[in-house]
DNA sequence: TTGATTGCAAAGCCTTTGCAGTTCT
DNA sequence: AGAACTGCAAAGGCTTTGCAATCAA
């Protein structure tokens, strides 16, 4: 199981995992670490704009290389559920894999269990590791299958 | 099972679909949707560049319209393999779920019963119906986990 | 002190759009 | 003839990059 860093992180500490990893500790860093976590699923710009209600004058090209360096270190994840930016999510909840209708866009979770014995199986066959917070999953949802032609 | 369109399309039949969608026959859709069965797997960029070479002076916008088309006649479906540019494939072959190596970038299918099951899981749990010519799976393959640190 | 990090502005990649002219039916 | 389609050029969304100034360690 697992990926390159554990499956959740615990919430203080977020200071030592930068470090450990040769980061700096930057007010920005903990600007945009706490956007995510208080906003769940955040692209890039709902980061940006989070950070910038708390304190003037954080860039957007910080959000993007803050998000990166946070992806890297594992404090944070990014899915694709849509043809947009990506959105970001915290690692201090626990994996779920997306699920996306492209009739309602409505995005859902897939149950944990469910993604994990697909990761499973994926295992088994080829040996390949899942990364379940990436993956997302398009079609149709059951109340647009209910409402079709 | 299913999508909104056949699983796979018979050869010569392309024609009749279009029309019967209330599409046009034109020359460039033609070259179009046989760059994309040519090629496999390709990016706008790669049908533009392939169609070229059959005729001077396909635009751009032209194929990128068309791909859409193409598309929503189930006569191609794109799936996103990369950061970049999506591929487009041509749904003359059985449908298959991707797999991407973050590490060594190779791309591979996913064995289609998997995906089937996965799919069939997600409609008992959810009802909800799974594009699976569109899933794409990241992770680590088993060649890279095998060399890692 | 000094290398990592930031802000800013510019450029980049991929894609969409408006519109006039052309082509399929 | 008339609606659909194409080419062209411009604009658009999102992201990256180069560089000088700043800041954490």
């Amino acid at each position: 199981m697992g990926s390159q860093h554990e499956d959740t992180v615990e919430g203080g500490d977020w200071q030592e995992t930068l470090r450990s990893e040769g980061y700096r500790l930057t007010p920005q860093r903990q600007l945009v670490l706490e956007a995510v976590q208080a906003l769940g699923h955040a692209t890039p710009d709902d980061v940006l704009r989070q950070v910038q209600e708390r304190a003037s004058g954080v860039n957007a090209s910080t959000v993007y290389r803050t998000l990166d360096v946070l992806e890297k270190t594992g404090l944070v994840s990014h899915a694709h559920l849509g043809h947009g930016a990506p959105t970001y999510h915290p690692t201090t909840t626990p994996a779920h894999a997306h699920l996306v209708c492209r009739s309602c866009s409505r995005v859902g979770e897939i149950d944990p269990a469910l993604a994990a014995a697909f990761g499973a199986a994926l295992d088994d066959a080829d040996g390949f590791e899942t990364d379940v917070r990436h993956l997302t999953v398009f079609g149709r949802c059951a109340s647009c299958r209910r409402e079709d032609a």
